[in-house]
DNA sequence: TTTAGCACTCATTTGAATAGAGTGCTAACG
DNA sequence: CGTTAGCACTCTATTCAAATGAGTGCTAAA
């Protein structure tokens, strides 16, 4: 589609403005070195890349800038990812070395990590646990009415809620219970609970215990996922620096949406696995316009998978980002898996 | 120390200028109707005040602007407070009224209803558990090498880490030593808990159990407690629309502190009780010189407490925010209270 | 096909003039 | 003697025109 001339000139004019920021002409990319012809000529491909859709220019006499669809190219014809520097390797190895108890603390340290070692902001969601199963199952009481529901994943997830326990329902009748769903549910994947609840383990809570409908509502409680997939930030102070946000309107569009969090788990978590870019208007998100979003996915233990991701404005080092983001999160998953064992 | 006349035109700049973010002319002072003199006495007592040091002038020519001791004069003889708008107290009402299963729930929703009423940004923190006591505890292995360890509270809090499990160790005496230890450590502080280890427990274990020094590292390792106080955030992007950090630079050193959520817990973390106000430079930290931060204390049933604050400019609304967090406070304390029982 | 040359465009910078808000001081007033 | 009107003065913010300069598009020559 576009000559070699063509895609090497498009290619520095996009280096040129992730670096500089500025409209990028046709004197600068001439002198660079890597496209040697005078800046006349470099005018005329110019002229042409604009009107295929690449380019645009801010105003007649401005350089030209990438646009949605320069930047789209460049990153489909990315040169291969240049290797990190050593001192950045030498973090994502302490990531895995480090003796971190919980999962959450990996990812919010990868997430640290990522921000810092970019510039932009990470958006870092933890571990879906969709996939995981049930451990343990525990309902210990508080008070005449309340209880706390207690579920471990097979990745050694905790969670917790508070439930009310129905008046009336003895303790020995809820000690049964709990004994016999963990004898019957162990090992049973987290998204079937409640069906194998109501299938299985039903008529024979019937059978043995009064207060059929409360405890049956009680267990239920237990088993409804109370939060949703939770979201990690760093460096959101990093979207000021960029110059394109010196205008704080545009500014707070972005940063009121990363306070979202449930748009924020929606807008990440994508169906396919692997390494992902969203540039400009190909996020679905408005307030997205200007910026790009490139995600990667990590697994637990090759059962619950999350998402880690980079927002930027659109002019990103995706080189760089791409890279990065491959690297880490290829060590968190290494970091994490192996951790629990079946 | 201020007659009459100089308070109440004091308080009639400050009130202006928190109103209109500009420096406030002897003019406008007159024209308010409050203070009933001309233009030029009241220019006379500004330059009074300001030679007292409650005022300021940015140049020559231009109105005053209240200095920090202002404030501070201001706020020191704040007018009773106003009750609030109606809808308002619908919002805290709700909160109270509201099912919340969770406490960290009944907090994040409180920081987010706070932001929303004063448009400031809301920093809460979670209760500090240093007052409840133990209710339960639980070692569940994961593995052969690793275990889960759980910590209820007498709040119904649940805290877990990941433990590794000494190798050799038999299954039977672990469950025999989770056993003693709930019979033994039940209802003991959370702060004590260690002490009780190693002063009653520890001969205990040795007596029937191989393996003393791995096992006390376990359980050592169990209540050495994992996380800091959690930091909840809500309406930082309200700081953008505040005129005073139209400059990028200031805004930035602002929401960076934001993000140290350790530097948050030790600066709203005061001794006292009650509300507090700390005006610009009454602030430890260098980052909130343009800020004021007021806080309030709530209780979790009596035994834990948390901090929630509100973070402005100096410039702030004082009357509504510090009615706003006293009765917010205290409907999170009646919210929270007796929900869980002893 | 490439390039040198040149006229042209347009945002940005500069500087001077102007407007306007507000003060401090002095003198008059009750 | 406290209060107020009047006025000169100060300093910022706005406005506008001119100058600057980066960069282009086009044409004609190499």
């Amino acid at each position: 589609m576009l000559s070699e001339r063509q895609s090497m000139i498009l290619n520095a004019i996009v280096d040129d403005y992730i670096r500089s920021a500025e409209p990028v002409g046709s004197r600068s990319i001439s002198k660079r070195g890597d496209v040697a012809f005078s800046p006349a000529t470099i005018r005329n491909e110019m002229a042409d890349l604009e009107e295929l859709g690449f380019l645009e220019q801010p105003h007649t006499s401005a350089g030209r800038i990438p646009s949605n669809r320069g930047y789209r190219y460049y990153v489909d014809h990315l040169a291969p990812l240049k290797p990190l520097k050593a001192e950045d390797l030498k973090l994502f190895k302490q990531l895995a070395a480090e003796k971190l108890s919980a999962v959450e603390e990996v990812v919010q340290h990868a997430g640290t990590i990522l921000a810092s070692m970019t510039n932009y902001t990470s958006i870092l969601l933890g571990p879906e646990m969709f996939n995981t199963s049930l451990r343990h199952f525990q309902l210990l009481p508080l008070n005449e009415t309340t209880a706390v529901a207690i579920i471990v994943t097979s990745t050694g997830e905790v969670e917790n809620r508070t439930v009310s326990i129905p008046p009336g329902l003895s303790v020995s009748d809820m000690e049964q219970t709990v004994n016999l769903l963990n004898a019957k549910l162990a090992g049973v994947p987290m998204h079937k609970l409640k069906a194998r609840l109501y299938s299985e383990i039903g008529q024979e809570i019937q059978r043995h215990a009064e207060h059929y409908e409360e405890l049956m509502k009680l267990l239920d409680d237990s088993f409804t996922s109370g939060k949703d997939q939770k979201v990690f930030l760093s460096g959101t102070t990093n979207m000021l620096i960029q110059p394109e946000f010196r205008d704080i309107g545009k500014l707070k569009t972005v940063l009121d949406l990363l306070e979202e969090t449930p748009t924020l788990t929606r807008l990440l978590n994508s169906e396919q696995k692997g390494i992902q870019v969203k540039i400009g208007s190909e996020n679905v998100h408005q307030a997205f316009v200007n910026c790009s979003l490139i995600t990667a996915t990590y697994s637990l233990d090759g059962e619950a998978f999350g998402t880690i991701g980079i927002l930027g404005p659109t002019r990103m080092e995706y080189a760089k980002v791409i890279g990065t983001l491959d690297l880490l999160s290829r060590a968190m998953s290494r970091a994490l898996g192996g951790r629990y064992g079946a």
